[in-house]
DNA sequence: TCCTTTGCTTGACACGGTGTAAAGTTGACA
DNA sequence: TGTCAACTTTACACCGTGTCAAGCAAAGGA
């Protein structure tokens, strides 16, 4: 709070004027975020897309190409999840919001036959998710040193391997 | 610390006597825990496997079985690897002897000829040690609520149709 | 012109957690 | 009897979060 009271030019006292508390500012920034890097704007490719896995495809793109925008508020998030009640729940939030993109994109592989057979979409969904996850993108970009785009055309991958038919 | 020293029924500052830092003490669990689990006799399996193919399912059952019995102590340590510089680096040291055992498995599968065409041994590893990490054993145990079985059984999955020729 | 409001300022403090320091107690053992 | 090791109590420094109070300066209305 100290370090982005003076980043701001401002003293620490009147940044908790504006938020109340660590996490205030941390869902505050995230939803300024959302609104400057137009989330809608960057899943329209994957909610038009002609089939369920084109639809995949976008999603993967669309979310893959999101993660390094938000990875420091997703960061300073993560960070916060152990200590801070509200910081949880504000990323548990968002990351359920993030799931229902992933369970949107396996109905519309159901809705095409080409979900692997075998496999609920209940679980599709959760290993989609799971796959996608911010932490995935930290491990593979940050611990194994892999460009953005070696990561997307793995996670596109893994994917349509194991969940399409 | 606090909470620790008076769960073992001594002062705070005794703990302190013993491990001058809470990295020591997290450190130190983590080495007792290796010790008492017998980590080397749990991937006996894996390493006698007569197949590049039986030892990875076999390093996935292990490992992903003992996952949930250092859960406490790495939930522990992933907490402060913000925070902690000694702890992120001993944690990574664990994670990395962890790479170990999944490049010796996908180094199986090629001497078996059996790594997926057009997959480098490397990214083959990478893309193992990232599926079997911890963080993704807690978001499928934990956020989804799936059970160890289906965790074991999804992740034999996963790796054998994408790393598997 | 005076007064109020708004958005800040400085300064102080409580609290919790980590880690340090010092002096005293207790029991084992030579 | 003396020494040592393990532990105790007490106290304090430092950092970060969050609270509280008093004051200041500019904008704007009666």
């Amino acid at each position: 709070m100290s370090d982005i009271a003076k980043a701001a030019g401002i003293s620490r006292q009147a940044l908790y004027l504006h938020f109340p508390a660590r996490a205030d500012l941390l869902v505050a920034t995230a939803r300024y975020l959302d609104g400057v890097l137009n989330v809608d704007e960057r899943l329209t490719a994957s909610r038009t897309a002609s089939s369920g896995r084109a639809r995949l495809d976008a999603y993967i793109e669309a979310w893959g190409n999101y993660i390094p925008q938000i990875y420091g508020v997703g960061r300073a998030f993560m960070a916060m999840e152990h200590t801070d009640e509200a910081a949880a729940a504000a990323w548990a939030d968002r990351m359920q919001a993030m799931r229902h993109g992933c369970a949107a994109a396996i109905d519309a592989l159901v809705q095409d036959g080409d979900l692997k057979p075998g496999l609920e979409a209940e679980k599709a969904t959760d290993l989609l998710w799971t796959l996608l996850s911010v932490r995935n993108w930290e491990h593979l970009t940050k611990d194994c040193d892999w460009s953005q785009q070696a990561y997307i055309e793995a996670m596109k991958y893994l994917a349509e391997s194991t969940l399409v038919a």
